[in-house]
DNA sequence: TGTGCCGGGTG
DNA sequence: CACCCGGCACA
């Protein structure tokens, strides 16, 4: 029961993308979409349509234009309107804000109405605004303001500070991060996540889930999904990053230690844990099998850390984003392993211990802790049986005969429910003795 | 009553 | 073998 409970909250989670459009749109959406119809018009080339998703196309037109000029900082700024840039550059300001003048109330005209594209033809700049220079000024101002409220990139500091070429790396990925991410609502979490910090964390880009993400979703399918995202309006993992985020806890026994980055959960496993020299990166990965990433609602987040753990594996998402996980999953709980300062091999062991079969994967990190009472290894059961076969029915059992008495701890299909049982070890699935969660 | 899984059946 | 399920014992 709990357990389904646990298993499903993840799921909710999952759904409230579907859901949230309609709460979190007003604010998202129409934030996204302002960004976009800006910076269209506010365009130096004078681009033309108007409507959402005319806004979105010409949004790429930008970035082609703007990688022309930009080929240095990478394009990054290809996705955000050009005030930004042209903020940065004060002189260029002026060459457009005029620009933007016309655009104000015309602008935010849905495209259907103006079927033209040629509106920005209207574009000619305004009179009344040359001649006060005063009046000028202060409209210039407020749209600069506007700008810089409106604008992604100006809400984030880091960006405007190093200048366009540091910000530009860093936008891009975290921009391609983000937006790839919406390709599946799976993948969102992770990535997205990872970009709203202004201090992004390093060890992204070293995870090969993450970098699979980052790079195999460059520019074609983040033109594609960032398309569908404009399109169908989706604000969602937007909206998500705001409110989880990736966190990366110690698994070692009695060490509940979380940290914001990898490398900070690393360095912490190497010092404490490992009892290396802390001051040294050296790193041969081997921490990884000792951390693993938990989401974490930031609104939560002291209660999220302990749900995160004993519950449901569907937490994680798709095992396949997360390989390392899979070994996370098996080694906590056995991990009650020697204690020994030193213990090189158990990550290793750990990770071999189970036999099950890879569509276990998600089940992972939970049961890890969730099952503390686990005490032998794996092949228990296949010994019994094999041992009552062998010798003579009537040696092993008392009186109930061969059955053996119930474990206590839950089952796949207790803690995966029947919905899932595709998740389910073969044995569960076959009405075996459950191999997966053995007494 | 729900669950775990033995024992046996099928392909 | 892998797969499936009837049915029983247990909680």
């Amino acid at each position: 029961m709990t357990s389904k409970r646990l298993l499903e909250q993840p799921r909710a989670g999952d759904s409230t993308e579907g859901r949230e459009p309609v709460a979190g749109k007003a604010s998202k959406t129409n934030t996204l979409q302002e960004g976009a119809s800006r910076s269209f018009e506010i365009s130096p080339n004078g681009h033309y349509f108007t409507s959402t998703r005319e806004g979105h196309y010409i949004h790429k037109k930008f970035a082609c234009g703007r990688e022309e000029d930009e080929q240095s900082s990478g394009g990054v700024l290809k996705h955000s309107c050009p005030a930004h840039r042209l903020i940065l550059n004060g002189t260029h300001v002026e060459a457009w804000s005029p620009v933007r003048g016309p655009g104000e109330p015309g602008c935010r005209l849905p495209s259907p109405e103006t079927p033209h594209p040629h509106t920005s033809s209207i574009i000619p700049v305004p009179h009344d605004r040359r001649p006060s220079g005063l009046a000028d000024k202060e409209v210039m101002a407020a749209t600069v303001l506007t700008i810089l409220s409106t604008s992604p990139l100006v809400l984030n500091p880091s960006s405007s500070a190093s200048g366009a070429d540091l910000a530009g790396k860093g936008w891009k990925e975290s921009l391609s991060a983000s937006y790839s991410s919406s390709t599946s609502g799976n993948w969102s979490w992770d990535a997205s996540d990872q970009s709203v910090p202004s201090t992004p964390s390093p060890p992204l880009s070293n995870d090969p889930g993450k970098s699979f993400l980052l790079s195999s979703q460059s520019d074609d399918n983040i033109e594609e999904t960032e398309s569908t995202h404009f399109l169908f309006e989706d604000p969602i993992p937007r909206k998500r990053k705001n409110s989880m985020k990736v966190m990366f806890k110690c698994l070692w026994k009695n060490c509940e230690k979380v940290l914001s980055t990898s490398s900070g959960i690393q360095r912490h496993i190497r010092t404490i844990h490992l009892g290396r020299n802390g001051d040294s990166d050296y790193s041969d990965g081997e921490e990884d099998f000792y951390y693993s990433e938990i989401e974490v609602n930031m609104d939560t987040l002291s209660e999220g850390l302990s749900n995160l753990t004993p519950t449901s594996p569907t937490t994680s998402g798709p095992a396949p984003v997360f390989p390392v996980l899979t070994c996370d999953a098996s080694r906590s709980e056995p991990a009650r392993m020697i204690h020994t300062p030193l213990s090189q091999s158990a990550p290793s062991t750990l990770c071999h211990i189970r036999t099950d079969h890879a569509y276990q994967g998600p089940m992972t990190q939970i049961r890890t802790v969730s099952i503390g009472e686990k005490r032998q290894p794996v092949n228990h059961t296949t010994v019994s049986k094999t041992h009552t076969n062998t010798t003579s029915t009537s040696t092993s059992k008392p009186t109930t005969g061969t059955r053996k008495p119930r474990g206590e701890a839950k089952k796949c299909r207790k803690v995966y429910g029947m919905e899932k049982r595709d998740l389910w070890c073969t044995a569960c699935r076959w009405k075996k003795a459950c191999q997966r969660f053995t007494d």
